[in-house]
RNA sequence: GGAGGCGUAGUGUAGUGGUCUAACACGUCGGCCUGUCAAGCCGAAGAUCGCGGGUUCGAGUCCCGUCGCUUCCGCCA
């Protein structure tokens, strides 16, 4: 080793002891004479000191040393002076006089302050990660993202479970995300694809025998980004034999419950988790990924206006639509333009109009007080709780169309009223999803969750009657408003596999050819299993605070999935393209 | 595929039609300096204002296009 303590280490029982350190100048103080460096290394700061007096060699290198050079340094450990002292530093009781200094490497001066906390250029940063990846921050998040892997494996483990690792190169199959592919050169016009999930191969180990399965999986999905969004993301997998879903659902609850405060400075809001139905979610929510930090639930008000003679609330009732409100506390003060703005969110996400009621001292003001009664008023008005100061905020239409917008309504007036508390990680647990829903574009039913999912036992003739109403073994995880995971208990009988995916337009022919393995493994002895998947850097970009998923990534890509470091994806030879059989069309 | 935001010295920002001959802070370079820790003081260098076109007597500023980053919609079994 280069040094005999990191830079985090030394204290002032150190003192009078010979030391070795090595690292980075994070910033220099030269007063011509005395030279001050603060070395930095991963384990924290460590401040030298250059004295000619001491040693004119020692000094003289000094003086040369610019913001990251690689140094090492040889000296004393000795106790500052008094009120030399700096409170604010580890080792800041301490300094190290200097006798000998090596550079070890210049560096060029660095593109963004290293040693200051700025906000730099997301572009910038991405280009030179490994400078990025120096500052604190992310320093610390991929130390984060570290311990919880770390913790997941170790608690995994210590319940008999086995860490497996299943191929990247895989077979293409015609649902779900966009594949990203790979030619062989061994086989002419054949693709390789890289797995969206692991999904099949861990159903298979449970055919296998392992019963209890977990990886750290990457996958890989096509797809356009967004802030949570990668197209390639690692998840915590994990399938189970001989279990039902509560097995499941109390296994991962155990393990982020235990992680939370092992990891984090977090406060788990409630565990048990809350479990919330598909449809309870969307009812009170608007969203099948709620963040349950707080209230502010949905109201329905459809009964209370089915003989409304307001025009729009008549013709949205008449075709089947409802009536829902949301109530902001304080919010009866807003202004035109605050108004506006909601109306204006309220419209980006499909609604035709935001219905407002403001609760004032003199009474309910509302652009559409005219259209009701005044029963019909009491009604609302009692039915939401409304007191002075508030402000309904009231949508009607379909109820996908009214679950959206009073769904994202809700966050919004969350934000506003600083009801997200960002020291809390509130998960639930959405249940009971669909089975199926109705691709009207392909004119077929298609999987919610994925077609390998179970239905409820008593739905299971419903996916040849009225597949629409068929329910599934399924559960999402969310947490503070993201989805962060999801499982099923699956098929594990091929007779049910195979009307399953006749219910979703296969042929039996075509389910051969896609899922034959899985078809001819489910007659050899499969257990009943299911599993879960959690996405990773959700969870941990959750846990560091961070407003996206890039910060508790590596090296991660930009929304059109470049990579600004290495400027992926890029050209390739003739020569290569040749051996893979491939002629650019362009 | 669509909608919004951003793009000015190495970095972060200011500048919203006319002394902008582009300012400030940090950083960089040089000088002075033996107790600093965001060291200090003095001085200096450093910007085709993302790129292209247009409007105008005049464009960093307005318009159009384009590129990059980003947020959202579509998409994400």
């Amino acid at each position: 080793m280069l040094k005999s303590h990191h830079c985090g280490a030394l204290r002032s029982d150190h003192a009078g002891e010979h030391v070795a350190l090595a690292g980075w100048v994070h910033r220099r103080r030269d007063h011509g004479n005395l030279i001050f460096i603060d070395l930095r290394d991963r384990f924290g700061i460590t401040q030298l000191v250059f004295n000619p007096d001491h040693s004119a060699t020692a000094h003289q290198i000094a003086s040369q040393l610019r913001n990251e050079y690689v140094i090492r340094a040889l000296g004393t450990v000795r106790t500052r002076p008094e009120g030399m002292r700096n409170p604010d530093m580890a080792t800041g009781d301490v300094e190290v006089m200097i006798d000998q200094l090596e550079i070890l490497n210049e560096s060029r001066e660095p593109v963004f302050h290293i040693s200051r906390e700025t906000e730099v250029d997301e572009a910038l940063r991405l280009r030179y990660r490994y400078l990025d990846l120096r500052r604190p921050r992310m320093q610390r998040n991929m130390i984060l993202r570290h311990r919880v892997t770390r913790f997941m494996r170790e608690y995994l483990s210590e319940r008999d479970f086995v860490e497996i690792e299943t191929p990247i190169l895989i077979k293409s199959t015609p649902e779900g995300a966009r594949d990203y592919v790979v030619p062989s050169r061994l086989h002419p016009g054949r693709f390789y694809a890289l797995p969206q999930s692991p999904q099949q191969l861990k159903q298979l180990l449970m055919v296998s025998g392992f019963e209890r399965y977990f990886q750290i999986a990457r996958c890989f999905r096509d797809e356009d980004q967004r802030a949570d969004r990668q197209p390639e993301f690692t998840q915590l997998d994990v399938e189970m034999s001989f279990v039902d879903h509560e097995d499941v659902l109390q296994l991962l609850e155990g393990l982020l419950t235990e992680l939370v405060p092992a990891v984090s400075d977090k406060r788990v809001q409630q565990s048990p988790f809350p479990r919330l139905t598909h449809t309870e979610a969307m009812a009170r929510y608007g969203s099948d990924k709620p963040d349950v930090r707080f209230e502010m639930l949905l109201i329905d008000l459809t009964d209370l206006l089915a003989e409304s003679g307001f025009r729009v609330f008549q013709q949205v009732l008449q075709a089947g639509g409802q009536v829902k409100a949301i109530r902001a506390p304080g919010c009866a003060g807003y202004s035109r333009r605050q108004i506006d703005e909601l109306t204006e969110l309220a419209r980006e996400h499909g609604a035709k109009g935001l219905a407002t009621i403001q609760m004032r001292d003199e009474g309910p003001h509302s652009p559409i007080a005219r259209f009701l009664s005044e029963a019909e008023m009491t009604a609302i008005l009692e039915r939401t709780g409304a007191e002075p100061g508030d402000l309904l905020l009231i949508v009607a239409d379909k109820a996908p169309v009214v679950a959206q917008v009073l769904g994202q309504l809700r966050l919004e007036m969350g934000r506003r009223l600083n009801l997200l508390d960002d020291d809390v990680l509130a998960f639930a647990w959405i249940t009971d999803f669909p089975l199926l829903e109705w691709n009207a574009e392909e004119e077929r039913f298609e999987a919610v969750h994925h077609p390998f999912t179970a239905p409820f036992d008593e739905d299971l003739d419903l996916l040849e009657s009225a597949p629409g109403r068929a329910r599934a073994k399924a559960y999402d995880i969310v947490a503070n408003g993201y989805e962060i995971g999801g499982g099923s208990i699956r098929i594990h009988r091929r007779d049910v596999q195979s009307r399953l995916f006749r219910t979703i337009g296969m042929t039996d022919e075509e389910a051969h050819a896609q899922f034959g393995h899985l078809l001819e493994a489910f007659e050899f002895g499969a257990p009943p299993h299911g599993g879960i998947a959690a996405g990773l850097a959700r969870l941990v970009m959750l846990l560091a605070g961070e407003p996206n998923i890039r910060e508790v990534m590596a090296f991660p890509k930009t929304q059109s999935a470049v990579d600004l470091m290495t400027n992926a994806p890029s050209g390739i030879s003739a020569r290569q393209l040749d051996d893979l059989h491939i002629q650019i069309k362009d």
